[in-house]
DNA sequence: TGTACATCAGTGAACGCGCGTTCACTGATGTAC
DNA sequence: TGTACATCAGTGAACGCGCGTTCACTGATGTAC
């Protein structure tokens, strides 16, 4: 193997060890170098290397989580969605996409709220770059074409943060309690019938609340 | 001072310790046993006379949470609403209180998504509570008095889940930019304005989405 | 192709430090008579 | 009210441990000729 494509593999142990930590629903912020270092089969100095501390190290996770979101439109781009039950089925496939990339989630979930400023602010922002692309997806649907630009906007951000909100509960899910998750998974489907329901009667005048 | 008092007092001063040092930012995960009993004057074997370990002292500052939550719907109750612009005045009652109790919010908003799965579980609880007593003032001042109970509910812990995801961003802001501070009520005032919007149309017939 | 040298990812030992936990103790507060 | 004893919140020293960081090093890979 060449230098750099070993360098590279080492780099990925150790984003890949610091996620599967936190996994077992550590916060990143109560992960050691060391702990991670070990975790990645490399000595502690080893990860001087790849990073000047740890922010750096939950940064580069930032990025790959940020990966791992935009890989979702773009999946649900090219299966296309069916014309009706839209709300359901792409609630289905979050669901799904969310338990494929476990690691990733818990930590968007966990750091999202918490944690390093730095991060938290890296999590936010990648947040907005979905919330415009899920607008411009709609827009080329024809999906809420009485909206303005702002308006569906703000529509795309409701609906981002009230997904995210959810990931939580689909990762606390006990295996096999599928009592439990239909009713999880209704109550994310009302919830985003409630604020699509309100996007649709947004142009009409209402009075003042 | 009695005994019960002094305990009491010790007690309170550990738990404060937790939440001060928690308001630059820290996440709960990252506090040490030690570093809590210093900042609360007391020698660390001390600590195990009020909590058995780290996890007990953050479900005590749950509760702790979970009362400032049920004073704010209290003191509201006490207050009253106008009747006009109920939305944004409870936004601006709601920024308002968040930033008098600051670390008691910043708890609250770390701990949600990730950290101690016991803790995070315990705010999710408290979370139910508080939408519950929404759903009952809701009941009581007669607003949205064509939704039955479940959909009442539901806007609810819609609402309450948005609100609450707009903690971070109140505490975020740079002390005295007023300009980036109303563009954030704004957009929390747009967000539930679009939420009720759907809720007042809940049980109108409606196409399938 | 072969050789001599440069590069640099990873090593392993060492450092000082703060951690969580334990223990026998102290001394003020509470209680029984 | 006074005395003798019990209680128990808080102390301070000690323990073994894993932490983050540094350093000179090794040895495989890359490069120049």
């Amino acid at each position: 193997m060449g230098r750099d494509a070993r360098r590279r593999l080492s780099r990925t142990q150790l984003t890949s060890a610091a996620l599967e930590l936190m996994g077992a629903g550590r916060s990143f912020a109560s992960l050691g170098l060391r702990e991670i270092a070990r975790a990645a089969g490399l000595a502690p100095a080893a990860f001087y290397r790849h990073f000047p501390n740890l922010d750096e190290l939950g940064l580069a996770l930032v990025d790959e989580c940020g990966a791992t979101l935009r890989r979702l439109l773009r999946e649900a781009r090219r299966t296309g969605l069916p014309p009706t039950q839209i709300l359901r089925s792409s609630v289905l496939i979050f669901r799904d996409y969310v338990r494929e990339h476990r690691a990733h989630f818990m930590f968007i979930a966990s750091e999202r709220g918490g944690g390093a400023p730095v991060i938290r602010q890296a999590i936010r922002t990648e947040e907005g770059h979905f919330a415009r692309e899920m607008a411009q997806d709609m827009r080329r649907l024809g999906l809420m074409d009485d909206l303005d630009g702002d308006d569906l906007a703000l529509l795309c951000r409701l609906t981002v943060s009230t997904v995210i909100d959810a990931i939580t509960d689909i990762l606390d899910l006990p295996e096999a309690s599928h009592k439990a998750e239909r009713e999880q998974m209704q109550e994310l489907v009302l919830r985003l019938r409630m604020i699509f329901l309100g996007a649709r009667h947004w142009r009409e005048p209402r009075p003042a609340n």
